[in-house]
DNA sequence: TCCCTAGTTGATACTTTGTCTCAACAGAAT
DNA sequence: ATTCTGTTGAGACAAAGTATCAACTAGGGA
């Protein structure tokens, strides 16, 4: 069974969970912010994440929502990009792996599933000395609306 | 042969005739801020962009150099990584397409060459009607340094 | 070669986005 | 209770990027 609502229920908790075991306090400001993150679909800016903050915690600061992005996106469990919807935009991903068809014109965004990497960072690992804990491919291109438009 | 010099020289023509073909102008701000790109090994912050452009062409506006990388984002011939280094940095890149290991703890950053999503590109291109015209793939992790610190 | 014009530009004000500082606060440990 | 350390809000600040618009120019056509 396929479930949205879990699916996002999960994301927060993960990402709590992670925050948890990497030490950091579990406070209603960080709890808030990524409610936030999970309570709507998709991609969304710190602006829009900060504005639903206040819906419900008003008295939350604006450089605690900035400092957890930061701390999430630390940890891997959040992912950012900056051509995604032509802004830089948010989103909880505890698998810290992520795929995405961007269109370089209107901004035009879709997810996808096929991970090319996986093995790759195994590689990756031992060949640097990284320890490794997610990967983010961005395609590039134009839409079939844009396509349809220009030169 | 391999030769930095003449690769870097490529990279800005191969730039500049990209957007001729796309019909945009040559211009004396346009060349200088690609010039600027490939004057310079690896990534470069928009201030530091401005700064070299500024060094030889005083009086190209801020707002021509941000509008430039803007147009060369789009063309697909210029990639931006707002974690690497943990800044917003921009790297010529004619081929559209580019991978890097990122450390999320520091900032540094690492190139490598594997290239694993090129098959992935026209795949999805037909199932989503994108004209795809690049890619980049960034692998998060903690770097050995890092590493070494932290819990 | 000269015109014409759509595309481009510089200056600068402005908005957006993110950071810093620091005193106050809150959990956890003792 | 006391201490200790991580966290917070306010708001000043800085950086990054955008909007406006009159002036200018690249480049195609006469
Ligand atoms: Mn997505
Ligand atoms: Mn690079
Ligand atoms: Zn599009
Ligand atoms: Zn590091």
């Amino acid at each position: 069974m396929h479930d949205c609502r879990n699916e996002k229920e999960d994301a927060a908790e993960l990402a709590l969970a992670k925050l948890r075991n990497l030490g950091h306090r579990i406070t209603v400001q960080r709890v808030a912010v990524v409610e936030a993150l999970a309570s709507a679909p998709g991609h969304q800016s710190a602006e829009e994440i900060l504005v639903r903050v206040s819906e419900l915690h008003p008295s939350v600061g604006r450089a605690s929502v900035f400092r957890t992005l930061q701390l999430l996106l630390r940890a891997g469990v959040l992912l950012s990009s900056s051509r995604a919807e032509n802004r830089t935009t948010y989103f909880l991903c505890p698998s810290g792996r992520h795929h995405h068809l961007i269109c370089t014109q209107c901004g035009r965004t879709v997810a996808f599933d096929e991970c090319v990497a996986e093995d790759l960072e195994g590689a990756l690992a031992k060949r640097y000395g990284f320890c490794v804990s997610g990967h983010q491919l961005e395609v590039f291109g134009h839409c079939s609306d844009c396509n349809a438009f220009d030169s």
